[in-house]
DNA sequence: GTTAGCATGTAAGGAGTTACATGATTTT
DNA sequence: AAAATCATGTAACTCCTTACATGCTAAC
């Protein structure tokens, strides 16, 4: 059944829950979502529209052409044609199809690949999922951060400074990230703090001010050092 | 031509540069080189290796059956059978051909996936590429840098806060990564300093104190160094 | 004498990319 | 009218993983 990408998927959902668009446009966000490292190319993006088509989740919304002609419609201004752009969004299927992934907090949402892509959409997720989330994704990194210490320890002295440097490199780039998370973590429970349990709506507050203050890293001027 | 991977071929002619060995071994040396990140399965690995026979840069030295070939194990195993072990070296072709990999200090060694493997075989790479590598990552990433400063401001205020965050520790990341690949650069230009061009010698000084000292990061004692 | 771990391999397939092919719209 | 850019799509291929299949050796 060709099971195309989850996160690409995921991603393409989310994006769709937003707002309707067409591929080309969605690319563009795609690549902005899934942060800079790993763009997607059309020859993936294309196939698995047509797989979420086929499965229901999403529909063709062709901007009605004038005469809906199969193949000679003479070409109206604007946004008729035989080729006219494809919008697609979501159908009840689709949506409800996301909102259960969103409310996914299990162990796939904190794995290296799910984490990015869940937190894109965290303003569209439940506080306690996203508090949940948060605090998988840090015991999976702090248990990877032990482990790359008593390798770092053990094989000290007995291999070359470079693989060194680049171990220690790869262990400081671990704890930075479980630092990123600890402060993620206080600000959600900052938020919801005095007010207990109850969410207050659906979208809530709570990304309102994850103000980046006192963060360490990044002490002033950030190129000119 | 089956065309394998080229940072897993790079990688295991590096490996098989520093001595002789057999499938098995080679894939755990493998992850710990190639970073925790992605590990190598030995669908990859048995392929890949093949392949190198077939193209003469590695033979398989299969140790005759009753001769143990010095194993330095925790036991002297006495292996025999029709199922041995087998270790691989590499031909003179081999050697050569990895020799001209490290001498490449071309784009493709500052690539996001190509630029580990090169770090990861620094001991064995001139001092003068190495300094050319180091640089050419650094001004890769500065690149970035500015993308992502850009892509930054203009859509600040304009996404939610979640979005906003991922992308400033996205570029944190970056920022923290150009630091470090500076750190390493002027570590090497000292090591050079004073004496000129010339290079000592084959495998040369230069990669023996790294001192992680003024970092900035790391604040206070990680493991007790 | 059976489990556990070492060791080598293969077949199928997943997740994507590159390169190509085409057409529509906007800008110069 | 040419060029650039927007837009959609396909075929072939790459690189790697999973799951399987096999057999040897050490330890309990």
């Amino acid at each position: 059944m060709a099971r195309r990408g989850e996160v690409l998927e995921f991603a393409v959902l989310g994006l769709l829950n937003e707002s309707p668009q067409h591929g080309y446009e969605l690319r563009k966000r795609l690549n902005a979502v899934l942060g800079s490292w790993h763009s997607i190319s059309y020859g993936s993006l294309y196939p698995t529209l047509r797989d979420l088509v086929g499965r229901g989740l999403i529909i063709e919304d062709q901007p009605a052409p004038n005469e809906p002609g199969a193949k000679a419609g003479p070409a109206a201004p604007a946004l008729a044609g035989r080729r006219a752009k494809i919008a697609y969004r979501l159908t009840a299927d689709g949506k409800e199809h996301f909102q259960q992934l969103l409310g996914d907090a299990g162990p796939a949402a904190w794995e290296d690949d799910r984490f990015g892509v869940h937190f894109a959409f965290f303003s569209d997720t439940a506080a306690d999922v996203r508090l949940r989330i948060l605090e998988g994704r840090r015991t999976r990194l702090e248990e990877r951060m032990a482990t790359l210490r008593s390798g770092l320890t053990r094989t000290r002295e007995r291999v070359d400074s470079y693989t060194l440097e680049l171990q220690q490199h790869g262990l400081d780039g671990v704890e930075r990230e479980v630092r990123w998370l600890s402060e993620l973590i206080a600000t959600e429970q900052d938020n919801r703090g005095p007010r207990d349990g109850a969410p207050t709506n659906e979208s809530d507050q709570g990304a309102q001010r994850l103000g980046r203050s006192a963060t360490g890293n990044r002490p002033s001027a950030p190129t000119a050092r």
